[in-house]
DNA sequence: TTATTATATGAACAGTTATTCATATTTGCA
DNA sequence: TGCAAATATGAATAACTGTTCATATAATAA
């Protein structure tokens, strides 16, 4: 084996984080907006947490857990102003991430 | 949202079968051992259920019962000789996604 | 047939986790 | 000061899941 333990559970960890469909829906949208390919390069977009519970469907209290599961595991940044708090993604290996695992759930349609 | 549900829940179910130790350790095993640089580009390496097992330092029936998660998910393949069914990664997907997540948590690294 | 090798399978348990609910904290404003 | 808005937090629960153990299945050889 190349790859030691050390490194195998971080990647687990990351993984884990990515694989959960609220946090899914969370990180979609805070992928930027403006043109209709969300999974193409972009700068991204700052959002509070009400908007993105509104946008999502999802509680306030849930997105709250749910995003600093995501600060925690390097996901995304946040940037307080007022009372609120702008949550944006960090860099773009979460984008990554998630543009290839779209791509492998989209192969796999057509083999249904 | 851009994405609708279904494709969220694909997407998570995905995800999830590639954040545990025990499976990844067994695709990095499936990756060619020729170069030292097992995340670059390549073909794919076949082993048997009981070289993996040994090689991870897993059980048998760990290693079972994972590949046959994998399977379902679309992340290996299996060909059958005699007793013993060789296992493949299915496609690089799985590769890049392995490759991404690698080189997240060794960005992270520098921030420790 | 019997024995052996390789792999799969099912049940059971322990540990983890996503969600909800209620409440606390923080900031801004009157 | 008091109030409202925005967010965080902690406990509790229900559902899920990774692992182990024992056993079953399949293929080969003698």
């Amino acid at each position: 084996m190349y790859i030691n333990d050390k490194v195998i559970v971080k990647m687990q960890d990351t993984l884990k984080i990515a694989a959960d469909g609220t946090r899914l829906k969370i990180l979609f949208s805070l992928l930027d907006e403006i043109d209709n390919n969300v999974l193409e390069p972009h700068h991204f977009v700052e959002k509070c947490v009400n908007d993105i519970a509104c946008q999502i469907g999802a509680s306030q209290s849930l997105v709250s857990h749910q995003l600093k599961v995501l600060k925690d595991g390097g996901f995304v940044k946040s940037n307080k102003v007022g009372t609120k708090i702008y949550y944006s993604l960090k860099d773009e290996h979460v984008q990554q991430i998630m543009k290839i695992t779209y791509e492998h759930v989209l192969e796999d349609d057509n083999h249904d």
